[in-house]
DNA sequence: AATTTTCACAACCGCTCGCGT
DNA sequence: CACGCGAGCGGTTGTGAAAAT
């Protein structure tokens, strides 16, 4: 995504709202193609974008001769097309920097992926749902929380591991991993609310499902006497319609949690205290720094309440 | 060698918000 | 204020490839 205001804007807004009908664009029929691009369908919709710039997606395929809706153009454009966008496997670096801003934000792809220059938002929820969270899990740590599995009854909700059953949540078994299926009640889908900042550790709870944020986070802010709230109006913002934090100022707080300087003390005290840490454990020694990154003065934060349970 | 299962990731879907009218 | 459009987000699904049986 390459429009930061809406990356910061537009967090998680999954609701429970009643729908405003079928998405109009996509219509299955009038001989909409759908599936895997082809290099000549690529080929035209890059060329046009090049041509006429970004937007506009609705009209966008009528005006390039395109049997695709704009939907779909976009989506093709913007993780994959976009000259911007970094082929490749992810590095350590950024598989490290994911984890903290995962830690810090949740499953808030976009904004995560505003953070690493050149990866999508789509790119970085796959990686995670493939194999971050099963990393995680295979040393002990539950991927939603970032806490030790033995603190939770585990479930994970949202891994992509279901393909073919849309019906079957995927239950990791913590000593051996395998995966049970466990049929989904009509209660156990937990659809995305905005979480009122007191009962954010409520939401997170024992039942799975999108976190939008988590009480460590709240915790270390606490601990740095700034309020939960400034995290979490700033991602809220656009529905609480707060203006007192600004994007950059928002920015700027994520570059400072993303500072190694700091991060390598509270490194070092978990493991002098014997805890396992996400970042300790995964990163192989990323930094932002290798990603080229100028980070702030403030990371100190970082880490510092995790183990603090 | 054939079949089944698992994995990885591209693409889709449903939903929401901002904005213009 | 209500409505529709354009756009973006996060969860889910589809599918080809690789691995396992």
């Amino acid at each position: 995504m390459n429009s930061s205001v809406m990356q910061n804007s537009r967090v998680a807004r999954r609701g429970t709202a009643a729908s405003k009908g079928p998405t109009q664009c996509c219509n299955k029929d009038e001989g909409i193609k759908r599936g895997p691009w082809t290099p000549e369908e690529d080929e035209v919709l890059a060329e046009f974008v090049r041509k006429e710039g970004e937007g506009r997606w609705r009209m966008l395929p009528r005006r390039a001769g395109l049997r695709r809706c704009g939907k779909s153009c976009r989506l093709r454009w913007m993780n994959y097309l976009r000259p911007s966008i970094r082929r490749g496997p992810i590095s350590l670096a950024e598989e490290d920097l994911i984890l903290r801003l995962h830690r810090l934000l949740g499953n808030r792809w976009s904004l995560i992926a505003g953070r690493i220059p050149g990866r999508t938002d789509n790119e970085i929820k796959n990686y995670w749902n493939t194999h971050l969270s099963k990393k995680l899990i295979s040393q002990g740590i539950d991927p939603r929380t970032h806490k030790p599995l033995s603190d939770n009854n585990y479930s994970i909700i949202g891994s992509s591991n279901n393909k073919g059953n849309s019906n079957v949540n995927r239950h990791y078994d913590e000593n051996n991993y395998k995966l049970e299926s466990i049929p989904i009640t009509s209660a156990t889908p937990v659809p995305y609310t905005k979480p009122n900042p007191s009962t954010i550790s409520v939401l997170l709870g024992e039942t799975g499902g999108a976190v939008p944020m988590q009480d460590d986070h709240s915790n270390f802010l606490n601990g740095m006497n700034m309020n939960l709230e400034l995290e979490t109006r700033s991602a809220w913002r656009s529905t609480e319609g707060l203006d007192g934090f600004g994007d950059e100022v928002f920015s700027t707080f994520l570059d400072s949690l993303i500072s190694e300087d700091s991060f390598l003390p509270q490194q070092q005290q978990n493991q002098l205290d014997g805890h396992s840490n996400t970042v300790d454990n995964i990163s192989g020694g990323g930094t932002s720094r290798e990603l080229g990154f100028d980070v702030g003065p403030l990371g100190a934060l970082w880490d510092a309440p995790l183990n603090q349970q």
